[in-house]
DNA sequence: AATGAATGAGCGTTCATTCAT
DNA sequence: TATGAATGAACGCTCATTCAT
């Protein structure tokens, strides 16, 4: 395997320095684009060069074979996703409940965009059978989790550890379970909103008042 | 096995006529087990004609073309669930509140099955492409919420026929989140019956003093 | 094989016997008007059984290959279109030349037809590499060239039989070379007529006056 | 072999640099063998691939699929059916009837070829499923008729453009109609020259008496 | 970095044919 | 006569991957 070497000597894998930097984020973005548009089973090697408008040939220079590609794939959407998170909590202000509803509603309203309904169906039946998808998930799902923890820690001090834990894995899986209904072209797209009112009450009572086992 | 087989020479559908009907469901249920087992992205007619036992050939003499095989798999997976979902809510007994738990519960246990937990991540990532899928969800969420509905009617019976389309919406999603997250071989796996305790908790309070949206 | 009796005793192969060869015509009729509508790179066991309306293990006792089937249409068409020129000539009277005319236009009209146009070019290609259709092809010309040689004989009978064997060759190519012009759908279509015109004239003056080679 | 590839990277169709316009040249040509050889129902990828001594994968990286390579194949046989009339014209000195005896000739003598007998009626079969045989033909033909109308108005200036046209359509049909009777070993191959003999005959006849219709 | 060429496997599908009933 | 079941081969096509340049 030829290796490039960058300007201060250091070997760097295939498309690490320079322009390869740039096109390795490209394509990354064009398979994401792919996935979304066209799922799992239309995702080829061949369609991702399409997209990216590369050879086949040069694409498998930056990633030499499919399963890199799809981590990539991954490792690129994950980071964006978090940052999102974040910077909605940053802007809600400094009462917990009102970054815990502006939280809730991101994520909700998340739901209904295109890419989010398409992609992850797609991830979470790759990860029965693909090992990156399970280790993207888990990180991606545990930091969302620790986001959420923070905030109901504020809201209700009493919790415990483990509760908060349980609570955080309750409120984000039934959350993800809203895509196939309420997602982009889903029959239930338009009652986005009164599933945020229910989630809000229901998860706030759960925080204030609920018997979360320990 | 009844043998539809009429007396006056009218032709039958491939595969409908005494050993062919068994060959049929014999099919559909190898198509489960290798969706399952391998996920759709490894479904192909020859290895459902492996898994079968059968030729190629024959196969497709049972199944023209892929999209039959795949509408005859579904065809016949809804109606196990929804015999699940009667099943239990009959053996429930006569306290609305017993049966709702019950329900609950059963659905809960049931991603932790295997077959469960990679059936319908499946099935969701199809809908996305597959046309029939789509019909397949709305046909058997359809009737998993109206079993909700009339439990959740007879608990608070000044529920709107709207407000239980909600909850029951809300209710179903939240659950089905929990496919990925407590499923089988999933990392929250033996956490699922506190997440259990957790839904019933909220749920029951959704339903008697939430201010679910009109 | 199992072979039928009649009720005088007399063996007769599948298919020739009552209901048995009227269900053989309509199979060769089925095949012929498939061979026509769909071309022969689309002639299956299957489509001519659909087309005649019979399961493809009935068409198989009627023909029990490929080959048997298109042996039985050809046989079957080729009765046809000698009886169209015989019946032509009848009817054109006791004038040589009349009864000339009439035959060269009828063919040639016959050509805009979409069966004609259809059918003989899939037999020309076919006789490139099927035995039979060659027998069917010389039968069928052989007979056809026949027809003109008696007339041409009375138009002019100082020609040798040598001579007419020649022209009736002549003629009868001539005319089979306008199918892919003049022919169903063809761009020329609509310029019959004119090479009926021309067709006619040089024919008759090459009969009359030609220095046709002995 | 001029190599097409070039300097600012534009990419090229596949197979039309260097090593690759050979190649798709090559396949074209064992496309047009295989197609007289064993005919249009035998003419299949994996055949034309094993004809050129390729695999069927790399067969398909040059020609995407079975239209692609037929439109080649017939694309690259069209122009050197043409180049063979030019030639023809050229060489036969300036006398217009002269040059009339020899195409007229040289496109019977032609017919005797196994090339031409098998390759023209696969062609017309194909015309009435294939758009792009029908196009072949079109272009093909046009062409022909061109340089027969340039003899013909040389011979007779009388003619108006429009008999010249029907002349023409005339003359070639008539010719192509001996391919099924005086081709390749076909029952009159050895008649092909009285054919020529009376064909010349009638066709001048008519170019210089023929009432031809306006 | 980038391209073109090549391989071999697998896919969904159609088909002629055989056979038991 | 007629039907349904079954086989095995072939087809057009897409694909991941390898390699030379």
């Amino acid at each position: 395997m030829r290796v490039q070497k960058s300007s201060v000597g250091i070997a760097l894998p295939r498309g690490r320095s320079g322009k390869g930097q740039h096109t390795s984020l490209a394509i990354a973005l064009a398979a994401e684009k792919l996935l979304i548009e066209q799922g799992y089973h239309n995702f080829s090697m061949r369609k991702v060069a399409q997209t990216a408008g590369l050879t086949l040939g040069n694409l498998q220079y930056y990633f030499p074979n499919k399963d890199a590609l799809i981590k990539a794939m991954l490792d690129n959407c994950i980071q964006r996703y978090l940052d999102r998170f974040e910077q909605t909590r940053a802007h809600a202000g400094e009462d917990p409940e009102a970054q815990f509803k502006a939280i809730i509603t991101l994520v909700f309203k998340d739901l209904n965009r295109k890419t989010t309904t398409r992609f992850f169906p797609e991830v979470w039946s790759l990860s029965n059978h693909y090992g990156h998808a399970v280790k993207f998930m888990d990180e991606m799902y545990e930091k969302y989790r620790l986001i959420l923890i923070e905030v109901m820690a504020l809201i209700n001090p009493r919790l415990s550890e483990h509760q908060l834990q349980q609570l955080a894995l309750f409120i984000s899986s039934s959350i993800e379970g809203h895509t196939m209904f309420v997602g982009y072209d889903k029959p239930w797209m338009s009652e986005t909103d009164k599933m945020i009112d229910i989630a809000i009450q229901s998860f706030l009572w759960l925080i204030r008042c609920g018997r979360i086992p320990a």
